[in-house]
DNA sequence: TTGATTTCCATGAATTCCCATGGCATCCCT
DNA sequence: AGGGATGCCATGGGAATTCATGGAAATCAA
């Protein structure tokens, strides 16, 4: 894996569903295109799956094969394939960034997480997701409320150090 | 691999059976048909077989020869092979696209899985299903029960971190 | 002939393409 | 240091296409 997302932005939409990726996003998502070259506009893949999820999820095109792969390695049938098939084939779109930067969110995906007029881009590693500015927010004093029960110089770097967090 | 089929969205079978297919799906099929050339309707295979499947099973013409190579690899006579030759020789239909993106989808295939004025595409991988809207949701409602039961911020690529899950 | 299957138009809605503008940040020249 | 000139970025608006669907005419098949 090349480069990670880093930063987050609010960007419009427009009423067609049209938003600007983050300059520095796109830079990432062409390193991971493997059929990007200068001229040529990246592909990424929405997923909009989960019930309770409140965002997208956006992946370049070597990180959705990565996942692609591994579930390809599971079992068939199995109830993990069957979820996490639907989720990544079923609830995905498959698409690219125009000329001028942007990305059309169809009316249905926009409903599904309730993003209207703004949409708010964090990156998170590999992926990134794309929230409605006030969800995020709300979800933002949540995690702040989780750190506000730590110690004053708690070290996130802390959770490096056992695999299972819960 | 080529690009594998994403997204879902349902489409009005009418009184001859056709339906639209999801546009987004027409171009990976024309780009797995290998006879596929600019200006032709590429062609697909719908699998109908098995008594137990609700849905039909759309291949394209790439797909479907790869399983053809491995069936024939299984040694004749087999009963392995045997019920595979039945399913994806005898109840197959190879068909293609018309000039206006639609499919025809015979009464008696119809009827098998209860398909009667719509019709839901479903991707799944390199392959898609099609199946009548009712059916497929509470085929689906397991699914959704089972997201029930999981923490609101569950993140489903966790299935992919141990490979035994149940 | 008669029902079924293909072809061939028709159309409103949705989606993509193309062009345009203002705002910044950077580079360069004097 | 000042002052463009340049170029990318974020957004808008409208034209041009593509989609999804319906219905009629033309072919087939038995």
């Amino acid at each position: 894996m090349t480069r990670r997302f880093r930063g987050e932005s609010i960007h419009k939409v427009d009423g067609k569903g049209r938003v600007s990726i983050p300059a520095a996003f796109r830079r990432v998502l062409e390193e991971n295109d493997p059929e990007w070259t200068l001229g040529l506009n990246p592909n990424l893949i929405i997923v909009y799956g989960g019930t309770k999820r409140k965002f997208l999820e956006g992946f370049s095109v070597a990180s959705i094969n990565e996942v692609d792969d591994r579930i390809a390695a599971l079992p068939r049938g199995s109830k993990p394939r069957r979820v996490l098939e639907r989720m990544f084939s079923g609830q995905a779109l498959h698409t690219n960034i125009d000329e001028t930067g942007r990305l059309v969110l169809p009316q249905r995906i926009r409903d599904k997480v309730g993003i209207v007029s703004d949409a708010i881009f964090v990156a998170s590693g590999d992926t990134f997701q794309i929230w409605q500015p006030d969800v995020y927010s709300d979800h933002e004093a949540e995690i702040d409320l989780w750190y506000d029960d730590q110690e004053v110089d708690f070290d996130p770097l802390i959770l490096l150090e056992n695999e299972s967090v819960e």
